[in-house]
DNA sequence: CAGAAACGGTTATGCGAC
DNA sequence: TGAAGTCGCATAACCGTT
């Protein structure tokens, strides 16, 4: 018997379980923002702390275990949360930390194998079929992860450890927090059916509360109806997905270096708006974030898209594909002016405004570049510079003169 | 040539995830 | 009971072409 068949029948009697063809590891940082605030700040250890904006309408991005004892949890708005935890320490969030971190934890991913597929900031599925001979079996690699990551970059992480990404991703929820589990390839079914059907991918509120009418609760009333049956609620493609969920089988492989397929920006104002003075500039000033973005992730669009949202909180979107890509700020604004004044609000109460661009084509492939130079009449080389600029003396250092208030 | 059917692109909406 | 910001995906209606 070789070396590694022992090593086998031990992690057979590991309390974790049975890793054997467990390729799938689903890894996913603790409270990711509220830990790296805490990490920053080591009078925060131990405090319920809650990132979000602290606006009247913000909610909660994030919020340390201290504090969701307390019952509160993300996407909660902030007022609910502060009712709930009314000594929270508030922190304002620092995306361009998080990344910085989110990169750091992602190489030492990459470390382990190239078959990395970061989900968010936060998480990602490592493919190790191919890592075992080299680290061991999935439980030692996934307890390496997991004493890199707090070691080298002081937070914690759980990892979820499966035959496939799906379940692989449940079984994160049962690690949590700062923890390990294992899904056995013969127990996925056992596992997968007490779960109530919102832990199915793709099963939100609605659909859920859909499926419950026809008297169907569990992973296990979905596994045991017809396809024909869920079709009827959710369509023909949903049902077919969710049943095949439901038993165990994810066709989904890990996929690295997935190329984005949109990129926006919205804003969520203190106070309604109806001016359409203002709603312009704050198209102006999304029509740029956007822009530097594209530019700085060498993309061109080819469709613009602004949304509205009212005071009630219904919300409508509008977009036109242009007859040739941008990266240009005066364009995309251009667009989402005339899309927004094509809508006729007559002074409307706007809660939030947004614009993203769509139907991405990397730079080097977009054809644009040299004869529409005539057209761009020198902004493409003016919104170069400001990037320049930008990028020597920070993002504030150049907008839009009607960006500018009086007293900055 | 009229009309059906298939098709791909566009536009709008809604849901879901983190 | 007050609801961010960013993203992907599915669906449906419509449109012009073939």
């Amino acid at each position: 018997m070789s070396r590694s068949q022992l090593d086998r029948s031990n992690s057979a009697r590991d309390p974790k379980g049975d890793d054997t063809d467990c390729n799938i590891l689903h890894i996913d940082m603790d409270a990711f923002f509220a830990s790296v605030e805490v990490r920053e700040d080591p009078r925060l250890h131990g405090k319920q702390v809650i990132v979000g904006f602290d606006g009247n309408r913000g909610v909660v991005l994030s919020a340390t275990y201290e504090a969701r004892k307390l019952g509160v949890h993300s996407a909660m708005p902030m007022s609910r949360a502060l009712r709930l935890a009314p000594d929270a320490i508030v922190v304002e969030p620092d995306h361009e930390k998080y990344s910085e971190v989110s990169e750091n934890v992602m190489a030492i991913f990459e470390s382990i194998t190239p078959l990395v597929q970061p989900l968010s900031v936060d998480e990602a599925f490592l493919d190790i079929s191919g890592a075992q001979k080299l680290m061991g079996t999935p439980t030692q690699i996934g307890e390496v992860i997991r004493a890199r990551v707090s070691d080298e970059q002081g937070i914690t992480c759980s990892v979820g450890v499966a035959p496939t990404m799906f379940v692989a991703k449940l079984a994160t929820n049962f690690a949590k927090p700062d923890g390990l589990h294992v899904v056995p390839a013969d127990k996925v079914i056992e596992f997968l059916h007490p779960l109530p059907i919102g832990a199915l991918w793709g099963v939100g509120e609605k659909t859920a509360e859909q499926l419950s009418r026809l008297g169907l609760v569990c992973v296990a009333d979905i596994a045991n109806t017809p396809v024909k049956t869920l079709a009827r609620v959710i369509g023909q493609a949903a049902a077919e997905h969710l049943y095949e969920l439901a038993w165990g089988r994810d066709p989904r492989i890990v996929t690295p270096n997935q190329a984005e397929k949109s990129i926006g920006a919205e804003r969520t104002f203190d106070a309604d708006l109806d001016d359409p003075e203002l709603l312009h500039a704050e198209f102006l000033d999304l029509s740029n974030k956007v822009a530097k973005r594209l530019r700085a992730a060498d993309y061109f669009a080819r469709t613009i898209t602004i949304k509205v949202r009212f005071a009630d909180f219904t919300s409508v979107t509008r977009s036109k594909s242009l007859s040739s890509s941008t990266d240009l700020a005066t364009e995309i604004y251009a667009t989402s002016k005339s899309l927004f004044d094509a809508m006729q609000l007559q002074r409307a109460r706007v809660r939030l405004v947004g614009v993203r661009a769509t139907g991405l084509v990397p730079a080097s492939e977009s054809s644009v570049q040299l004869e529409f130079s005539q057209r761009d009449s020198g902004w493409r080389e003016a919104e170069h510079a400001i990037d320049q600029v930008s990028q020597k003396f920070g993002n504030s250092a150049v907008k839009p003169a009607r960006l500018i208030k009086p007293d900055s």
